[in-house]
DNA sequence: GTTCCTGCATAGATCGATCTACGACACCCG
DNA sequence: CGGGTGTCGTAGATCGATCTATGCAGGAAC
């Protein structure tokens, strides 16, 4: 006989030999245990409606003392898996650490798991990774703007419950956690101008990340430089840089620049990049009273004294706990969208200083 | 009829309105459109034998016609989810974020998804999130030295491949890759001894975390630099402070030790806890010159020029690949324990200096 | 012509939960 | 006593894959 249903040991052959080891156990040795159906045990377990407490009692102890646990999969092919999924597009970024920070401190206390999937690549990743997700039959998806058609988004949503955390279009389909972007660079563009600075530089992501219209967070970060620095009649001064998504990169790119030209200041898309323009800057002797920078997000180091980057606040705490929140009303039953937006604060400090008299010829 | 099992279309009642929508493709779905059974498919989808190239092509033809893409959850209940789980204490250390960097690099190019479960607090939670990651029946677990009982650890090894990081003991149940944590602390202590320090603090954890034989890496750096200490002959310069496990913790007990007292180093536990005692120091004004500081595992920002610290490199990429290959091998059928040791090095930096001489009482 | 392969395809059991539909029983009421 | 109402519990279908056992051709060997 190959598998005993009556006893909990399972043999499996290997290579020839059988291994006997105990099998976990399931809803139906725990039924067997205490004498009931299987159904009475999965009303137990779900707290539902019809249960004496004489029942419930017996159950519980059999599931104690068989250590049961239910297998998610299987609940998974009838309804939920209690497992709600984000998608990381660089977890080396600190700011999206914050991100899952939030999200997990607003799940304690309910019954659903976080699960994180990195993508770490630019491009298709991200949407490998959120549709590994899917596979997975999270009972929700909180995703950070990552590459893709809106179109692809709503089918998405359309079959289980999407977050979608600083894409700033407009979808009845899923739900978005946004910062005010436009908002943020305005007050780092106002500051930078505000002390004098003429040449700035900005330095951001990928051409495809910044695509017009994508509703991405860099790309309204580049749109409004370009406004504000046409605004202030500096059209000629406009100079915008690309770079990858690591420090690594933003400083290789950074000190490519420098060895073209010194702006005053240089705008870097989100802190990670910052630190690499730090980098660079040190690498060519230039401290912040020659070029000032400027970064995005307030990541914890950023208000380290020796670094003292100043950079736009926007909670990711908040971020992600909300999102949590959007998805467990969408879980609930909520249909009508919500957009929800966190109001940037610019943080001035050390890496910033006002434009430097210009050299004598 | 609730449910019309010839369309594709699924019919949900919620709130007594009707709501009509796409159902996502089955593999019977696949199957009845290219017209074959449903193990047809399943063979195409595994690439197992007995398919005519003939079928081949219909049921991939139907496969991208109707977007099909196989339900996790169902292929879990009858053996493997193609998923790999790891468990994070603290997602916001950035070397655990360099293990996942490396772990998912080894994985590229497999069928399987890695997914990290967070735990975040100290204690318990980092069982909660491992037990979570076995009830989704995920295919290997890769879990950073929790504090949990090895008898706990055997038994789940018994059900899935597990890998332990920086755990020190060697069970014949699970794998570990572990960075050599005496030979680090030796390097740190001889550098430290080296330059002429006598009072030389330890930062380090909880007494939970650090108890003795639990094979924790802190616990082996705490028991090394009271050996340390004590061939040295300054048992009476011992002295241990306990904090918690982010950077702001170590911060404020850091500031709390140098109000009561100024060694002239401090070992600390972590390049994380690290940060804080060098903000601490320079809350109260103090450089390298005057307190010494080494920390742990060389993360990126450690090499920062303005941060410069002293500390020992245990490439975290290695570990988490290494990790990741293990689990792969255990799949396979690899049934002997393997303990892979990574070999540490001291990364000399500004953090550390030579001892200051002693200011006339 | 029978037997025996070998290659290709399918039927149907199976994994472990959930959930609907229904049955059994007790109680109360007119 | 028939009939409603409520409570507690069970049988059995179901979710979507995988996998074993089996069947059916068609060709080779004898």
């Amino acid at each position: 006989m190959y598998r005993d249903t009556e006893s909990r040991f399972r043999h499996r052959r290997r290579e020839g030999e059988i291994v006997t080891a105990l099998r976990a156990a399931t809803i139906e040795d725990v039924a067997r245990r205490a004498g009931v159906s299987r159904a009475a045990v999965s009303k137990v377990i779900r707290n539902a409606y019809g249960v004496s407490p004489a029942m419930r009692e017996r159950v519980n102890a059999a599931i104690e003392a068989l250590d049961y646990r239910p297998r998610v999969a299987a609940r998974a092919m009838r309804g939920s898996s209690f497992t709600i999924g984000i998608e990381l597009p660089h977890i080396g970024n600190p700011f999206f650490t914050k991100i899952v920070a939030g999200a997990t401190a607003a799940l304690t206390g309910t019954e659903y798991q976080l699960i994180i999937a990195p993508a770490d690549v630019d491009g298709e990743e991200g949407v490998r990774a959120i549709g590994a997700l899917a596979d997975r039959q999270v009972d929700g998806i909180i995703a950070i703007s990552p590459l893709v058609a809106p179109e692809w988004l709503e089918r998405l949503a359309a079959r289980v419950p999407v977050v979608m955390l600083g894409r700033h279009d407009r979808s009845v389909a899923y739900d978005t956690v946004t910062g005010d972007d436009a908002e943020g660079t305005r007050l780092v563009m106002e500051h930078l101008l505000g002390l004098g600075h003429r040449r700035i530089v900005h330095l951001t992501r990928s051409e495809e990340v910044t695509r017009p219209g994508s509703g991405n967070p860099h790309a309204i970060r580049l749109e409004r430089y370009l406004a504000h620095m046409h605004d202030a009649g500096l059209d000629d001064c406009i100079r915008v840089v690309r770079t990858g998504l690591d420090e690594e990169s933003a400083r290789l790119d950074t000190r490519a620049l420098l060895d073209a030209e010194t702006p005053t200041a240089i705008f870097v898309g989100n802190d990670e990049l910052a630190l690499g323009t730090l980098r660079a800057l040190n690498d060519h002797g230039l401290s912040p009273a020659e070029v000032s920078v400027v970064g995005y997000d307030d990541v914890d180091i950023a208000s380290y004294p020796a670094i003292s980057l100043t950079t736009v606040n926007q909670s990711g705490e908040a971020m992600g706990e909300r999102a949590v929140r959007l998805l467990l009303e969408r879980i609930q039953g909520r249909t009508e969208p919500t957009h929800f937006s966190v109001e940037p604060t610019l943080k001035v400090r050390g890496s910033t200083q006002p434009v430097p008299p210009e050299p004598a010829p």
